[in-house]
DNA sequence: AAAAAATAGTTAAGTTGTTGAACTATTCAC
DNA sequence: GTGAATAGTTCAACAACTTAACTATTTTTT
């Protein structure tokens, strides 16, 4: 590749992803702003999701250190949404679970979020935005991989 | 599109975006993370590739309160990395430039976020990563007009 | 088996970014 | 010229984050 189109590429990138970052999650705060801000949505998700999550395996996801999950899961235990329970082999260890609250207010969050994507989604053609998602999970495995070299030099 | 692929769709691109963005926040911020926080990377940014950027209209770009760009350009200016100057003709108005300080430390840390991009967007071939920022570009109208609609209703 | 190192998580102080309401100052509209 | 709109700031409160110091365990070493 030229160097001058690898440098409009990296303009381009650059910009829009931080403009659809921006937009999507203003979108998705539109919908679930008034019970859970953005990041507790997505804490929630993750723990849904995982088969059993650790403070640990949180921080790791989110790139943030354990006292920021601390913080969070401290705020979200309080409103009654997660709970910790020691693991009974290690006791060092906490997992995360979702309450019946947690779970309800998780689901209903979800559904908006995924009618709102829903409705940009259809507005593509299939192997456009098939293409799409492949590219971006393909990139996630390349910062990945970035990552991973860091830690290694 | 039949639904269950819609459905899978959607998921994969909740799943992966955040994985994609986490990645390369915390990537970016391991290049320029003493000097400036990525937010403020962005303002700076914003402020340099704008003719006159005044912070109603960053508020707007950002998708936050004006009394949050407030606060954030103090932080700066505090720091003499922005200048706010008034308008002659609007005295309400408040245009922001970037000091000579402003500018030098905005282009070291922009160098090394080009550096970053450059070495994962060389890692696709021409054709796919071309494909993938054309789709992200509509996807960024896509979210514009989704804004728009909303506050036409 | 005892001492040292590593691991999981929390606490506490301080910073950044955010909202929302109240405010000042200025300009626009009729 | 008065009232409404606009641009920006201030303030209080909160969410999310970092770093360093800490507790409580488990693992490793010798």
């Amino acid at each position: 590749m030229q160097d001058s189109l690898i440098q409009e590429l990296i303009n381009r990138y650059v910009t829009i992803s931080f403009q659809v970052h921006k937009k999507a999650e203003s979108l998705i705060k539109e919908q679930i702003g008034n019970d859970l801000t953005n990041d507790q949505h997505y804490i929630l998700r993750y723990i849904d999701q995982s088969e059993s999550c650790t403070p640990t395996e949180l921080a790791d996801v989110f790139e943030v250190n354990k006292s920021a999950i601390t913080a969070i899961v401290n705020r979200m235990a309080d409103k009654g949404l997660i709970e910790r329970t020691r693991d009974l082999n290690d006791r060092r260890v906490v997992y995360l679970t979702l309450t019946p609250e947690g779970k309800e207010l998780y689901q209903k969050a979800q559904e908006k979020i995924h009618l709102l994507v829903e409705s940009i989604i259809t507005q593509f053609e299939e192997p456009e935005i098939k293409a799409f998602i492949n590219t971006y999970e393909k990139l996630a495995k390349v910062l990945n991989n970035k990552k991973k070299e860091e830690l290694g030099e």
